[in-house]
DNA sequence: TAGATACGTTGAACGAT
DNA sequence: TCGTTCAACGTAT
């Protein structure tokens, strides 16, 4: 690409960093482009805020510039803008200037890729000098590309081995970019020989020295993305830990600059590095919706790729193999840590996080370590609207939150088992009430122009809205995308698009106010109810619904596939007539047929009275009549249960669909139980949300557990592993082994058979008894 | 390095007996 | 000892 015969790059944007410099503030953008690696510095943007026209501004020796703009806030009042110098002037003045001031939060990095609509893909050109194999430009000219060809990024996925104590013993790394792949372990100690062709070994006296091969490594190398498990609240943490104290810093970023870890709130750590991404697998993939019973990375590898293991050993047991192995078979232990690397960049590449993660880039402008802030990708595409609009918003510390909006309406089921249930949906609820009701914040600011009202009466305008042709406009590139066979962008889109309504319900938004989620839900609910009493009146039995869902009774199981479809249409169709009548408003919403149960159960409340809500179990048929138990909301589905009870549950269910008795499976179960039979299932697993020395008002079993093993000298972790013995719960890492029988039977099995023994009328104490006769 | 609310269940803690 | 309230967790949507 040429233009005028200066040449025009393209490419994608990796990270983003700003600092006041020299008096000024200075941007830089670290991307990647098929020349390779590139910074762009722009030092000619001045951080910017506004205030009310007639604000007066404490003269405290900062020097800026103040100007009319034609722009008010959502109150009305005429703004000024203000532009500084650099971002500590504008710190000062919103600190200490006496005055409120607006958008002073906004990122600098942030505002100057919005307002250019910039979305990672970017063209620029101008004069370049060559740095540390990093192109850098100086006030380059810069737009957004028109073009989102992919620019193939390179990855380094690395992990060190330690002893239990503070021994670095080596660190492991898997490189790969288009041309080349580099299976490396840096290794602490004398040479035990190299490990097998797959991979290379280099021993170093100390543990410096091999840091440092790491670091030069990475320097040389130059990935675009760390890849890792844990990596930065592990092994980045240590290596700085250990970095200080040999006096030097964590240089691992481009241009050999210096990694910076900072706590977030609640414990878990960032890192902000220079050009270079961390996609930290857990977080990745949580982020991306996956969910695994265990997240080590053993177990999610062996869930995602069916890949084996190199240690087989657990917690203590498996330290003292590393430190086995590093004593004795140095070889093996590299072999171990390069594994981990491997399978790392393997589940990674398996999920096509990065692929997903571009995607996200592209559709929301925020760049790869800030995806996740959705409210940053609300103030991404809405802020530059808004201003065109000729309005200027608030900072986020100004918003506060007065009442909580309702949220979804759910049914109270109508409990005991049916035959023939249908579940239709609401295909993205949320999104086509803001369509159809055209809800976003400057519809609510400009709700007196064509005003339309929600159900529960509040206003917004017809023709003055931002925020729903967005919505259509992501709806048609998912389309799009789904024709393309682009699952990744899909996913991003629904992402981005289900956001929507927890950011305008969020304090953490500037575009908060009460009356949008309560326009959004209470919708939600209207047209729920709605639908409700439209199947009522059709002589229909609708046995639960919860927020976008209604299940609906067939009367009998013929063509149930069809009749779904049928109810479904009628559904979309009904509402279209009702939303036109009494709202005069054009409707988005479509109802889908979404599964069939041949049979569903829906328990009583185990602690109060009448149907549970949000929990069911049912016999769930696909069109070739072929059926499987599914379970919502029941212990089957919950983390904290034992493995015991979940199977036990099945094995229940199973017989209790079928019409079998249900006796034995219980009896079966206790006995056993009773016989060791079923010791390996006996694990509780639970999550600590906060620091031990932070439970005082309580203390959960597993709280009690965690302290009994942190006494015991074992580290802590956020899920807590244990047992219950005669002495009570008991941390796994401690090795219990006198199960107390009958509290597995009281706490985990007794509860799971009474649900069913209920409608049943049998009694759970004379099925385990073994005493026929006082049934009767 | 701030998307939301609704809900069920458990066991500890607390207060009355 | 018993009944009630509360803290904590995980889930559905």
């Amino acid at each position: 690409m040429e233009q005028n015969g200066a040449p025009i790059y393209y490419g994608f944007l990796l990270t983003a960093h700003a600092e006041d410099q020299g008096g000024r503030h200075v941007l830089r953008f670290f991307g990647r482009a098929s020349f390779g690696p590139f910074e762009l510095i722009i030092d000619k943007e001045r951080p910017t805020c506004f205030v009310e026209r007639e604000a007066q501004i404490k003269p405290l020796g900062v020097n800026f510039q103040r100007k009319p703009v034609g722009l008010k806030n959502f109150s009305g009042q005429a703004m000024d803008a203000c532009y500084f110098n650099t971002q500590n002037d504008l710190y000062k003045i919103k600190d200490e200037g006496g005055v409120r001031t607006y958008e002073a939060d906004v990122r600098t990095t942030e505002r100057f890729l919005m307002e250019r609509f910039i979305k990672g893909y970017v063209e620029f050109s101008g004069e370049f000098i060559e740095e540390h194999g990093v192109r850098l430009f100086k006030n380059p000219q810069m737009r957004a590309s028109p073009f989102r060809r992919e620019i193939p990024l390179s990855l380094m996925s690395f992990d060190i081995e330690t002893s239990r104590g503070n021994d670095l013993y080596s660190i492991g790394l898997h490189y790969r970019d288009e041309k080349k792949e580099v299976r490396r372990v840096h290794m602490v100690g004398e040479n035990q020989g190299e490990m097998d062709e797959r991979g290379e070994l280099f021993y170093y006296p100390d543990e410096k020295g091999c840091y440092e091969a790491f670091e030069r490594d990475v320097a040389e190398l130059d990935p675009d993305l760390f890849l890792g498990w844990h990596v930065v609240g592990f092994d980045m943490a240590f290596l700085d830990r250990k970095c200080q104290r040999w006096g030097k810093t964590l240089n691992l970023g481009r241009k050999e600059s210096k990694v910076f870890i900072s706590e977030r709130q609640g414990g878990s750590q960032f890192a902000r590095i220079k050009g270079r991404v961390v996609i930290d697998g857990p977080n990745a993939l949580r982020a991306a919706f996956y969910q695994f019973d265990s997240w080590k990375l053993d177990s999610v590898a062996n869930e995602l790729l069916g890949t084996g293991k190199d240690i087989e050993e657990t917690g203590l047991a498996k330290v003292a193999e590393i430190e086995r192995r590093f004593k004795e078979d140095k070889p093996s232990l590299a072999k171990y840590n390069l594994l981990d690397c491997v399978l790392v960049t393997d589940v990674i590449d398996h999920t096509g996080l990065i692929k997903l993660m571009q995607k996200r880039v592209e559709l929301s402008g925020l760049l790869m370590d800030r995806q996740g802030v959705s409210t940053a990708a609300f103030d991404f595409f809405f802020l530059p609207k808004v201003h065109r609009k000729g309005f200027v918003a608030p900072n986020v510390v100004d918003i506060s939150r007065d009442v909580h909006a309702a949220g979804g309406y759910v049914l109270e089921p109508h409990s005991g088992l049916h035959d023939h249930v249908v579940v239709l949906d609401f295909k993205s609820l949320y999104p086509s009430i803001i369509k159809t009701f055209k809800i976003d914040p400057y519809s609510r600011l400009m709700a007196d122009h064509d005003p339309l009202q929600t159900p529960a009466g509040i206003k917004f305008s017809e023709t003055h809205h931002i925020l729903p042709d967005f919505i259509s406009e992501l709806l048609l590139k998912r389309q799009e995308a789904k024709v393309n066979n682009d699952p990744y962008l899909s996913q991003a889109i629904k992402i981005l698009m289900n956001s929507f309504y927890g950011v305008m319900g969020s304090a953490g938004s500037r575009f908060y106010h009460a009356d949008l989620p309560t326009a959004i839900t209470g919708t939600g609910q209207w047209i729920l109810r709605e639908t409700i009493e439209y199947f009522q009146n059709d002589g229909y039995d609708v046995v639960y619904g919860d927020t976008d869902s209604v299940f609906v009774k067939l009367p009998s199981g013929e063509r149930v596939f069809e009749r779904g479809e049928t109810l479904a249409t009628r559904a979309t169709e009904h509402l279209q007539k009702v939303l036109k009548k009494h709202f005069k408003v054009e409707s988005y919403l479509e109802v889908e047929f979404e599964k069939y149960f041949r049979k569903i159960f829906f328990p009583i409340l185990r602690t109060g009275e009448g149907g549970a809500k949000k929990k069911y179990a049912g016999l769930l048929s696909d069109k070739k009549g072929e059926a499987r138990l599914h379970f919502s909301g029941m212990e089957f589905v919950r983390s904290d249960w034992t493995k015991l009870a979940k199977n036990f549950q099945y094995r229940l269910y199973e017989k209790f669909f079928q019409g079998e008795e249900v006796e034995s499976v219980i009896r079966e179960v206790v006995d056993a139980l009773k016989n060791g039979e079923h010791d390996k299932e006996l694990i509780y697993k639970k999550r600590l949300s906060k620091k031990l020395s932070e439970y005082t008002k309580s203390l959960p079993p597993h709280v009690r557990a965690a302290k009994m093993a942190e006494e015991a000298g074992h580290q802590v972790d956020r899920d807590v592993f244990y047992v219950y013995t005669r002495r009570g719960p008991v941390p796994l890492q401690l090795e219990p082994s006198d199960f107390d029988y009958q509290h597995y039977i009281d706490k985990q099995i007794r509860p799971i058979a009474e649900v069913v023994l209920e409608p049943l009328e049998l009694s759970f104490d004379n099925i385990v008894t073994g005493d026929q006769l006082s049934l009767f």
